[in-house]
DNA sequence: CCCAATTTGTTCGTATGTATC
DNA sequence: AGATACATACGAACAAATTGG
């Protein structure tokens, strides 16, 4: 940092830190690896190859948060208060401001669920595809901060979804009610009208939680994995 | 996560994780180093010493968080909007849940930024000061993930404060009025009043969010005056 | 106060894997 | 196909820190 060193930048290499620092070569690779682990630089073998910036990216930085949540005791209810403050501001925010190519990818999540589900494991998808609709809206917002946070919360509860079965027996009421929600907004969007948008999300996210809570509230005891990824 | 250890169980020492992996004590190490940069575990020297596996405390993860920030630039009116959907939830969410012992710890933050401040340092430690007093706030809910994220944001502006110097020069408008705001928020914490306690946090943000925001353009304009720059 | 045992921390030399030219 | 320039891995030795006798 102090530095100023961009992303992709080359840092030098082992044998030139180990000269610099006057330190040994494991010392050397365990600094790096301490890098590493936080998303800040990645390496590559061979000729050409070297430690490099690296931007932290989503997935990493939410993963790494994750593991805070992991000792925590969350709650369905704790993770609705963020969402039920956040997710509104969000699509006030967006309407009117949306491309139609945007609105029509929000619509293609939308059909992936619109028909009922066959079995459990058409259920578990639709149920982690309905929280996909949010993580796909909070990609097209200009805060990054807000665009984390929002799909921060909806991955924390798609993998409890998934983890916990709470799709698992098929909840009828929560499948058609979100899905008359999330088309209810997309018309807001469309219209342009934020006041119409952040109401129609509040309901949705108070909806939602009534459902998801009857389904059982549950804490989140497990790391973040790849299974229910949103991304 | 797997063998369910718990926070201050022991890991398997370097040399029983050597033999038991087959690898080599650099190897091992690095691979431990990985799981403390994430504050997941922490390693001591000596008898009785070794690897401990570690609640991941909130500064690290915040840590963390802040480093998929730093290239993200956020910006005044980025921060604002998340903190202006969360923090009147807060608000509201403590109205007459808090004890006479944290009332009087919230008056105390007050008071140490209630008289005028007589330099730039003194400026500067008031603004900071008035940013934890949502930090404590925060941290008597009981909702871990709004705690995180609202003493996450407050943490960032303050750090934006004191690099950008938005302190200076003194600004009395936004010293006063967040006074009399958070004065006014602690008669309806006491009072329970969720409703105004909500409102009043609300305005609270919204002003605060315009002061900060004319600071930051003087910020500007002084460091272009400075620079030389125009255009 | 010192010594011995235990455990992580560091060093150095060497060998291997990998990607580029 | 082979040389080169990197990171990766290994193993043995030594250093530092902490605890208990």
């Amino acid at each position: 940092m102090t530095e100023g060193w961009q992303p992709g930048e080359r840092l030098p290499s082992e044998a030139s830190l180990i000269a610099r620092f006057g330190m040994a070569k494991g010392t050397i690779r365990e600094a790096i690896r301490i890098l590493e682990a936080q998303g800040l630089v990645r390496s590559r073998t061979g000729p050409g190859g070297g430690v490099f910036v690296n931007e932290v990216v989503e997935e990493r930085a939410a993963a790494l948060l994750g593991n805070y949540f992991y000792f925590q005791k969350l709650t369905i209810d704790d993770i609705y208060q963020v969402r039920e403050a956040l997710e509104p501001e969000l699509a006030a925010n967006l309407a009117g401001q949306l491309s139609d190519a945007q609105l029509q990818a929000l619509e293609a999540v939308i059909s992936s669920y619109e028909a009922p589900a066959a079995n459990a494991e058409e259920e578990r998808d639709q149920h982690v595809a309905s929280l996909r609709f949010h993580a796909v809206l909070a990609e097209m917002s200009g805060n990054p901060l807000l665009r984390f946070l929002i799909r921060f919360t909806a991955n924390i509860l798609s993998e409890i979804t998934v983890t916990r079965r709470l799709y698992d027996p098929p909840n009828h009421e929560l499948w058609a009610s979100g899905v008359a929600y999330q088309s209810q907004l997309l018309a807001a969007l469309r219209d342009g009208d934020a006041t119409v948008a952040r109401d129609v999300m509040r309901q949705h996210m108070r909806s939602a939680k009534q459902l998801m809570l009857r389904q059982e509230a549950v804490v989140t005891q497990r790391f973040l994995t790849e299974k229910g990824k949103l991304w």
